[in-house]
DNA sequence: ACAGTTTCCCGTAAATGC
DNA sequence: TGCATTTACGGGAAACTG
């Protein structure tokens, strides 16, 4: 009769963080006849929760009750909305619950809400309650968090499941890779299309990913690393979407970031291109970098692929990727640095398919020439820079007078003490 | 007989900011004959504050009560460190006390600390309290909160005179520059020397400056703005002071930063030198710049100088100063870039100054090609760069499949909603 | 020693108050 | 409306805790 309506994270819901103000929302779905008193709602966090089953506990600091309104001229449904503060408790006495199994972002807890009232002498209780919720204390904890909702939810149809993640069900890569698709389409605007489904198919199954009923172990999924390198599945794609979000979105959305694929299939496609074609593809190797693949012919006509070092949220936060792919240069040798990137994959020429996306730069604070930083690769050839021998210099300036007169000052705000005690 | 010491942000004691913990220790400077009883200390925020005083009050979140102990083996002293939470009272019923006369910065408070203990039947009431505090709510009113510490302390012997601000008296120039010198010695590693100081003089003063008994009011050293410019004289100090510690340490220390010269100045000292010299200077203009001006000849012969647009945080954070200055370049007009810094005023070989203080780049990531940013400047000349007609460019890669699919979902994160009811 | 987890708190952005 | 001040909270790092 009632229904609930999730807390929410920037875009995230069923995921909250203690110490971080969340919004509930209960509407009253039945009209009731002529209810002339106020009618209460209370929330209560982890309500009849078995206990052991969870290793933490959580209690809501702020207001946990409030009185339904009506919520709009056009319904008429009653309904509230709570602002709500999640905390810890302090275990008391050393025992948490239930030990270790579980990672923290496994395990599920629920929101319940109730009311009470007597219409004609008959006396009515109403209760709802959420769908598991995840509860983190930082925000380095939210993809994991959200593996749990997205497997959750993808898995079971049940509204209360809390011990789902005792023994979690696998996910079909089909199932799965809708999924995916669907959270770069949510979150970033545009979705996967079939060539970079395969190749994350890939990734995570090997081979079998042709087969769309091979199926995919929670564990796999956001649990261990991959082999060889220390990140889940979940992580790393996790950090790519993360760095759309902050620093592609424009690019991401003209589709001209091909972003998954193989590093064989990127030599397979580029081999027979153009001179100065490029492609753009997130790394496996680091999380949250982007890289750019270019091929060009040798001196004697060999065919040869170069990828420059992976751009990762700080490099972009100083320099918009666009303007990177527009000012890129590398410099061998004390020749006039060249771009190298000329059309994008499988022949778009660069301005053509960039242009809009560039920052006009010049800034013009009067008196001062412009600058700006660009990318550069430098190739080893010979060694052009000679680096100086390390002769420390002599100072040149005049020797500052007062460098060493805090002794002299009436207090000594550095050792915090007051000056008229002692 | 107790002497307190005061709370501290990094480095900044005797500022606190609410809902940040700050320790105060407290320490009984008698020996006490043998007290066989737990000695307590309790204390209390603005004890005793006339009303109407200030138009803040804050209480001591905390545990305000705490048990001294021995300090440590060698003296055998009694003390007790607090861990202070403070938080603002919400003023019960609109009144704020004393209205808008001053700002938060200059409402100064305190922190008392009592104790009472018998001996041979005595009853001694011992009490301390702190020197004048200030409380912020925010970093970003560290800088003016700082400034009123400095002036009090700079400025008055009293223990405890919160009206300070009511009617602050002046500073002699002569105070004042010791303070300001003082700050950089201790904040940043090395003092101002006399130049410097003069350059900062005249900029207060004008051309008063070179009496060191003028007098600089407190309103023209914080709290007014500089003519034409949208802050204080401290605001801009401070702003420097801050770029310095996290962006310019190893530079400043080694002096090779001349910072404060007025541009005249700069001209000076720069016009008969060999082509190529350079200065390194704060800019006057803008919070938290620094900025390198260079001497060259032009084509006939004229002395010309040339600055660059001043750096600030954000893009010193993507790139060290010290690189900055390695690699700066000025490309005119397709011509080989170069880099105009030669000499570090007066005389000395670039490499040689700043050689050690170079990050060592080449990162050798395996399969890339390592990449750097490097700061660049573009004259214009003729418009090398024809930007290109923004034809809307072709999506040239295959069509996602997937972008529409999450209404086909089960369920709604979007929305918040839960999935299984409505 | 260490990994998983939480706490701490700066610094930016948004909200609030005046 | 604009300015002063506070609140909110992401994000990096330190502290905690088994």
């Amino acid at each position: 009769e009632k229904q609930p309506c999730m807390p929410t994270h920037p875009q995230k819901p069923l995921i909250i963080k203690t110490g971080v103000q969340f919004t509930t929302k209960v509407r009253l779905l039945v009209k009731l006849p002529e209810v002339d008193y106020q009618l209460k709602v209370k929330t209560t966090f982890d309500k009849d929760l078995p206990p052991g089953r969870v290793s933490r506990q959580f209690f809501i600091l702020t207001n946990n009750t409030k009185v339904m309104d009506i919520e709009d001229y056009s319904n008429g449904c009653l309904s509230v909305e709570f602002r709500h503060l999640l905390k810890e408790k302090k275990y008391i006495n050393g025992t948490k619950g239930n030990e270790g199994l579980l990672s923290v972002t496994e395990e599920l807890h629920s929101l319940s809400f109730e009311a009470c009232f007597t219409v004609q002498g008959l006396t009515i209780d109403l209760e709802t309650c959420s769908l598991p919720l995840v509860v983190i204390s930082n925000v380095s904890q939210l993809p994991g968090g959200w593996a749990s909702v997205m497997w959750y939810n993808l898995l079971t149809d049940e509204p209360r499941n809390l011990a789902f993640f005792g023994n979690p069900p696998r996910a079909t890569w089909s199932q799965l890779s809708e999924v995916l698709s669907w959270q770069f389409s949510t979150f970033a605007g545009r979705g996967l299309n079939k060539e970079q489904l395969t190749m994350l198919g890939e990734k995570l199954l090997g081979q079998h990913a042709s087969c769309n009923d091979y199926q995919v172990s929670w564990s796999k999924f956001s649990k261990e690393n991959i082999p060889g390198k220390p990140f889940s599945f979940w992580m790393w794609l996790d950090s790519i979407l993360e760095l759309i979000k902050k620093h592609l979105l424009p690019v991401w959305n003209e589709n001209y970031i091909m972003g998954f694929v193989s590093k064989e299939m990127e030599r397979t496609l580029l081999k027979d291109r153009e001179p100065g074609t490029f492609l753009l593809r997130f790394s496996e190797s680091h999380l949250g970098g982007i890289t750019f693949t270019w091929v060009e012919h040798n001196d004697n006509g060999e065919v040869k692929f170069n990828s420059v070092e992976p751009y990762t949220k700080n490099r972009l936060s100083a320099l918009p990727f666009a303007d990177i792919i527009r000012d890129y240069k590398v410099i061998s040798d004390g020749v006039v640095p060249e771009n190298p990137l000329k059309f994008l994959y499988p022949d778009i020429p660069k301005n053509e398919a960039f242009g809009r996306l560039y920052n006009s730069q010049p800034s013009k604070v009067h008196p001062y020439i412009a600058s700006t930083l660009i990318p550069i690769s430098e190739l080893p050839n010979n060694t052009s820079s000679a680096s100086p021998s390390c002769q420390s210099p002599e100072p040149p300036m005049t020797p500052g007078e007062f460098d060493m007169l805090s002794e002299q000052l009436c207090f000594d705000i550095d050792n915090m003490s007051s000056p008229y005690s002692e």
